[in-house]
DNA sequence: ATGAAAGCGCTAACAG
DNA sequence: CTGTTAGCGCTTTCAT
């Protein structure tokens, strides 16, 4: 393969213009039969493959969705990205799903290289969206999409309600006889936090007189995660209800518990969130709270294809009961 | 924001020429103090954004690595990628990961996407490697890496002996006494699977009597994992060991056997493939062949940094004993 | 150290 | 239906 064939090239082979490859390619203009098959077959004996870039070059943007996630390790995330990228392939378009890992750096980097590729659109959760990165995407002229809430005219939202999240995984221990329950929560995802704890706050009426209280993993390993768990655990009063920031934090609670001789459910409840497909799976199938991840993937893909601007969707979650609360 | 700065435009509001501005940004020729501050102001004023596309259009690659995948709910895909993206970000670059699904359409629209894209380079794995995508990428003129074994000589390829993989699964399962042992495979990946089939056939001394068969998942679903794992485990004679495919069809297997009484590892011994994360945290810790899935993507991605051609690099698997095979 | 100008490959507007 | 041509935004010589 020596140099790369041109459009100039194909031209040339075909007897045609480059114009008229350029409207054979686009498929917006009639081309007679006869063109057509020299074109053709030009563009096959020469193995031309088209520059994506100069659509870009000339105003138009990237066919790609970039998606910005904390955790590449949460299966949430990928059922999400899923979602994002059905809906991408659907328009010929490709996804790039950026891991920050928590790091500032990181991010920094994604927002950077996103918005001098001109993408057509960036997603963003709310533990990856610093204010400047995506003023910065929003300047170069992508859609943007937050999986949150917020207040920039020009970004759209889609949510799921966090605090009716917490409610009903509250609501549930406190009706399952729970009296000590305890939020374990990991890095990030503050705001997000804070809401469900306002919701599981709202379940713990004082009639039952509910203890609750709070503990984060340090981060996303396994390890913190278990270290957490067994730190929890081991509190006195020891808890008898855990919710979980998500799925992953719970499967840690349940190999804690076991090596604390704690049985679930009878000993411990244990409620996780967003409903990965281990959760079903665990040694004890986990009672979760299920955000609908593929279709907040299709909702922001849908978005940015369609180049809205300051919507604001909201979606609810919904409690789905498993043996880890059901004695 | 009306239209887009452009570098012209911070060339006239600097008072210089549209080349130093380029000079300045691409920072290889020396710029004077005062000019660099007037640039400098004139970039932040403006809010240019440099339009990364003008690079490709004029001959360079997107700094950009595609890597298809078949089944992006398996983690193990999920560490090569955090391979690849460490040293893509280390260089300035992005990874796109691919998901085929298994599906020849999607496939080729990955491939063709990429290759218009001008990627600087593509990871394919064995069972995402059709002939013609692997040349259209190479023909685009980017760097391809395979997962697994090619004769092509512009491909480089990476590694990991699966016979051997086999071996010390079969080995360890007959030296346990397992004397019928089962392979449960899923859909694609034929050849990878066939490599392991010959080295548990090795393992599997005549002196032992040891009966071996194979069976396949029909899809990536847990659902169709389930389904093969019920069947294979009602054989008759029932199987006394199990490799799998990868760790998330011994989960599955795991959660067969739960479902028909079968104890693991006293009745059954389970052994996995790739050791995820979720491989210790089971409910029966699994023995899986762990191969290097971190290093893999890294060293993918530093041949398409480096542009190496044709190169052949070998790694081996290791067996990690859990409980799921240990009484 | 800075400027001027020729393209990169293709699209789109206009002519014919 | 097909040809001609002016750019898109930037990089890269070649001068100065």
């Amino acid at each position: 393969m020596a140099r790369k064939a041109t459009i100039r090239e194909v031209a040339e082979r075909a007897g045609v213009s480059v114009g008229t490859v350029s409207n054979f390619v686009s498929d917006k203009k009639p081309i007679s039969p006869s063109t057509r098959e020299r074109i053709e077959s030009a563009i096959r004996d020469l193995g031309w493959i088209p520059n994506a870039a100069v659509r870009v070059v000339k105003g138009g943007r990237s066919p790609v969705i970039g998606f910005l996630i904390p955790d590449s390790s949460n299966p949430f995330f990928t059922e999400v990205a899923n979602g994002i990228e059905d809906v991408a392939i659907a328009n010929g378009g490709l996804v790039i799903t950026c891991n920050t890992a928590g790091e500032a750096q990181r991010e920094a980097h994604f927002a950077k290289s996103l918005s001098e590729m001109r993408v057509a659109g960036a997603v963003f959760t709310e533990m990856t969206a610093s204010d400047q990165h995506v003023e910065q995407l929003v300047a170069s002229g992508a859609t943007v999409v937050l999986f949150g809430l917020s207040e920039h005219a020009r970004v759209n939202t889609v949510s799921v309600d966090d605090e009716l999240g917490g409610f009903l995984a509250g609501q549930h221990l406190v009706e399952r006889g729970c009296r000590n329950i305890a939020l374990l929560g990991g890095p990030g995802g503050e705001p997000q936090l804070r809401r469900r704890e306002a919701g599981i706050a709202r379940a713990l009426t004082p009639a039952h007189r509910t203890e609750f209280r709070r503990l984060d993993a340090q981060d996303n390993s396994l390890k913190a995660r278990v270290a957490a768990a067994t730190e929890v655990l081991r509190r006195d009063p020891a808890p008898d209800g855990i919710i979980c920031g998500n799925d992953q934090i719970a499967l840690a609670v349940l190999a804690a518990a076991t090596a604390q001789g704690i049985r679930v459910p009878q000993d411990l409840a244990v409620v996780g969130y967003d409903d990965i497909e281990a959760a079903s799976l665990a040694a004890v199938p986990l009672t979760t709270v299920r955000n609908p991840s593929h279709e907040m993937g299709r909702l922001a893909a849908k978005m940015i294809i369609e180049r809205t601007v300051g919507d604001r969707i909201a979606l609810e979650p919904e409690l789905v009961v498993r043996r880890s609360t059901s004695p």
